[in-house]
DNA sequence: TTCGAATTTGTTCACGTGAACATTTAATTT
DNA sequence: AAATTAAATGTTCACGTGAACAAATTCGAA
């Protein structure tokens, strides 16, 4: 079975018309009269037709142009993780000669991210990559995009949004029962748990309210009831309120952002026993994971979502291919036995 | 910046020669003169020639036929999760129209496995995807597939066979290791441990020894010794196995295959608060895991991994990307709040 | 009818590569 | 020096698509 490809022009000679009527019928464009429509779009239903990816990719000869739209990595390394994960598939496709160019914008500031968004808009991008931070603004800006035809892929944060390609991100509520899981079961003593937000941006909220509705929600099916929730705000001395709690009474801590690595030398020194899950695999969490002083981390996998949206953004834009509109990437539970092995998976790549 | 793309005809125009006398230089065939090798060559390197992958692609214009050998999964479910992640990517990449045939041996038997690898090699396939279960057979297999030019990708068994595209795999003794942490940090009693073998077949005779020796090098690193091995065959009666043991004895079981569902509610009944830690999500696994059978299990990823190798061997064989040597995946702890979000994964993919 | 315009259909080129084929130049033999 | 062969180089086609362009057909009006 040699099972020859099909193409447009076996299409013209059964239907027994030139290749440019079968074209024009396939596009609907131009002036074809009904007899010759109907026998191309017979031939076409019985034969299944289907376009040569490679060959319209090559007539096309585009380069394609992606914006990436994310909070600057340089305010918050949580964002660092994106940008690996960018950079190793940029890499990979590097042949296909993309053009990702790189909007941060600070997370601190709404109208910093209309002021980016606009740049990305008139730039006029073939697609976008983007963490839609801001909800109000977000919308608004994916809006633009819609009417203007720029496709997009969001990631991280979830809008609802069913314009985008696809939405990239996690199950936030049922991480916040993971950690609550993970801590039930850890701990050694039945005393009270503790909710940290690192409230620095008041956009994460949403984020953060999730996490801390799966943490309790998990606990109120226990029936334990010693639940409390601490907003940090950058301000705060951290010293001072954790002295309103006497060491043998808090058995577990729950950090709702990448932020663990800031109170954990604190938590583990002042109570005994006390068991501290937290967000993502920053440098200096990973340090304390190892050392101990980190029992968990529930890993976003930033560089995977952001990796398998670059890829998508390719995959529809440059060869067509139909994506899923949301895609929840799995928890991960690292520990410090299983670090590496996430770790690991940046390892560079050798390019050709 | 408009950054034309630099073709063959670029360098025949810089080097003031034809087309195919950079043809010529390029792929080393035919005579050329020195003085016009030279000339090409030094454009070449000045300008960092990189050949359009599509055009290639497109003249080559040839369907992939790709074999797959892999343990049958109807004599072992655990296998099911390869042809999952096979077909997924299939429906992916459909617009290449990749052959892919599939060649299932049967895992008890050495012979068939000769059989099978030599119908694979009198198909002639333009690459393969190959679980190397037999280690003997299975470096003779690959000899003859490299010296027949047949490119392949192994996973989930680990070969030191420098020949292949990739090696795909998972750190099976660091895994063992995943499990004592869990079972020492979950359980609430300084009883024994057990390790149980699935003897079934030799062949995973080493995968389960690595997984031992994670285990036992970490409990070796804690100062705790009382940790037993049982090895059950298929006729072994595991009751009468476990009556050896009292019911106030046992604090936690490492089950090193993915047949952990064949003892979990023996395990659960007989022993008070025993941790159970198994592999992998089959159905009857994730059953346990969800009614509280099983505590952990750990996902040895086949279905990412088979998903990987395919796209691996596409993207070499069709784009001629570099892969990486080995490509360990990220040993993956799962309980009974992040399964879903494994299982998720999973879900069917909208076909164009 | 016969011309002109509108409509419909057919042909050709470009995308970049690889390879077959054709042509020109150099080297060797008679 | 002419003829023959070998070496080197140039030209062209195919891959499948999309679109510009050219050609052919139809129709209405003079």
């Amino acid at each position: 079975m040699p099972e020859k490809r099909i193409t447009t022009k076996d299409i013209a000679r059964l239907a027994n018309v030139s290749r440019g009527t079968v074209d024009r019928v396939i596009h609907g464009r131009g002036k074809v009269s009904e007899g010759a429509r109907t026998k191309v779009e017979k031939v076409l239903k019985d034969i299944n037709y289907q376009p040569n990816v490679i060959a319209q990719t090559l007539r096309a000869n585009r380069k394609l142009k992606i914006a990436l739209l994310i909070p600057s990595p340089d305010e918050d390394p949580y964002w660092m993780a994106a940008l690996a994960g960018i950079n190793l598939e940029r890499d990979k496709v590097a042949q296909f000669e993309i053009d990702i160019r790189h909007f941060y914008f600070n997370q601190d500031d709404v109208s910093n991210f209309a002021t980016l968004s606009d740049e990305v808009l008139s730039d006029r991008p073939d697609g976008l990559l983007v963490v839609p931070f801001f909800y109000k603004e977000s919308v608004a800006f994916l809006d633009k995009c819609t009417s203007l035809k720029i496709p997009y892929i969001t990631f991280n944060t979830h809008l609802d949004t069913a314009q985008s390609l696809c939405a990239i991100g996690q199950d936030l509520c049922q991480s916040g029962r993971v950690a609550a899981n993970l801590i039930h079961r850890l701990r050694r003593k039945e005393w009270s748990l503790l909710i940290f937000h690192f409230d620095e941006d008041i956009s994460n909220a949403l984020h953060m309210q999730e996490k801390e509705r799966g943490f309790r929600e998990y606990f109120d099916e226990k029936e334990i009831r010693d639940v409390y929730t601490i907003n940090l705000k950058s301000t705060d001395n951290i010293d001072e309120i954790l002295s309103e709690f006497s060491s043998e009474n808090v058995s577990g801590v729950f950090v709702t952002t990448s932020k663990s690595y800031k109170i954990a030398d604190k938590i583990k020194s002042k109570f005994d026993d006390c068991i501290l899950v937290g967000y993502d695999l920053l440098r200096e969490n990973v340090n304390h994971l190892k050392s101990g002083n980190i029992d968990f981390l529930i890993n976003q996998n930033l560089e995977i979502q952001a990796r398998q949206g670059i890829n998508y953004l390719i995959d529809s834009l440059l060869f067509k291919r139909q994506l899923p509109q949301k895609e929840f990437l799995p928890i991960a539970i690292v520990s410090r036995e299983n670090i590496d092995s996430y770790l690991l998976m940046n390892e560079s790549y050798p390019i050709q």
